[in-house]
DNA sequence: AACTATTTATAAGA
DNA sequence: TTCTTATAAATAGTT
């Protein structure tokens, strides 16, 4: 046998951007893999919840997710006090301003709602003005029931999502970029992907691309999710 | 020399949920942070960018970003499409029925509030019923111009707050949870800590807490961040 | 939290 | 990409 190695074998890089871009792909192709399988571990091992998200140097996203990425972001983000960006900011001061006003306006409409139905047109006297338009504009007994009950239905509504953004709301700007999917080997599996918005997709990656021991179906369904506490983060600016 | 090994060493494992309570605690620990390393190391020899956030079966959360978390995942939801999950849902669903409704209602509203100030009480006749209870439920120009500023305004700021969902929203549920961070053993590091929100934190965890190459300043900075594409859910049922 | 003996991940090379 | 190989790293079981 010779004694000349095929290869070096693994070598110690130094850690910091590699300079080399064709090797900087596959590096970040196989640490993405890793990662994604170390994630994937962790949750299988321990039943944590995990969010992992990667924007690849190349206009990637690669995310990982269990149960499921929005699941934990969503957690994740009830947790943190509301950033004071723009929205927020306006989203907030809405709602501060105006949950009370708006109790008191369908407050006073469901009554009214209630007393015209009930009196039909007792108070239905002269008033046809304004031919068929600004219809809203003319009193509750007068209105048409569907109007009616479309108005009161908007209000509801509005104060429902009013209400409920009392407990939190997140806005994001629009946008128009495609969501492609990691390629995995994964061959065989019958659970669902996460998610698979659309069509520019270039794979979907199956949860056996790492190991198939998360086919166990008691492993995976929801579970009331962890708690608060612990928390690294890094600027690293 | 004996030949008595001190120990096993490391062993196979079978991947599944640990059985043992303090075993799999430890097992946590010592994976969340190689988890945390690789990750780190992930973006600083790639530049990726990335947002990893992991909730211990023990009421923990622990979560590493680069640049940030927020940054990553605001990204990565401004990617994907609503997802129809109940909330999602209900905006959806409020927005494509409401918006045209309320402006609609809104337009009506305004050209009665003109149409009221200018011809003042020149309708006004034997309309003073309801004695001043359900005052909106009068027609408008018999309403109190304070009133009727008040609802237009509501409704105005409703019909904001609607139009800016059209772009997109989250919402989340109230918690009241604390945010307790990360123990790292990172001692001097120069650079920002992603977020401490509030006091109950138990220590915060520096970058080079994983390796200070992290601290050359130029790696470090806000670029234009990656772009779009392959992604990798894991629905894991 | 430390210590090995192993298993795993992966840098290079093909 | 994907496969191979030699080596670096991570970590299960113990102390």
């Amino acid at each position: 046998m010779s004694g000349a190695k095929k290869t070096r074998g693994r070598q110690k890089i130094e850690m910091k951007k590699m300079s080399n871009e064709s090797n900087l792909q596959v590096t970040f192709s196989k640490r993405r893999s890793g990662l994604f399988k170390k994630a994937s571990e962790l949750c299988t091992l321990c039943g944590a919840y995990i969010a992992l998200i990667i924007f690849s140097p190349s206009e990637k996203v690669f995310s990982f997710g269990y149960p499921n990425v929005e699941t934990v972001i969503d957690r994740y983000l009830s947790l943190i006090p509301p950033q004071n960006d723009g929205i927020m900011e306006f989203m907030e001061d809405f709602r501060r301003a105006k949950v009370r006003e708006l109790n008191g306006i369908l407050t006073r409409m469901n009554d009214a709602i209630d007393i015209d139905k009930n009196r039909e047109n007792e108070l239905n006297q002269q008033r046809k003005m304004n031919g068929g338009q600004f219809w809203w504009t003319r009193p509750i007994d007068e209105m048409n029931m569907v109007q009616l009950d479309l108005l009161k239905k908007a209000l509801e509504d509005l104060q429902k999502l009013v209400r409920q953004h009392a407990d939190r709301v997140e806005m994001q700007g629009t946008s128009t970029q495609a969501l492609p999917f990691f390629v995995g080997n994964g061959s065989s599996s019958n659970m669902p992907i996460e998610h698979q918005p659309n069509p520019q997709q270039e794979s979907n990656f199956s949860a056996d691309f790492f190991h198939n021991h998360m086919l166990q179906p008691h492993l995976f369904g929801f579970n009331i999710m962890g708690g608060q506490d612990g928390h690294g983060p890094h600027g690293f600016v």
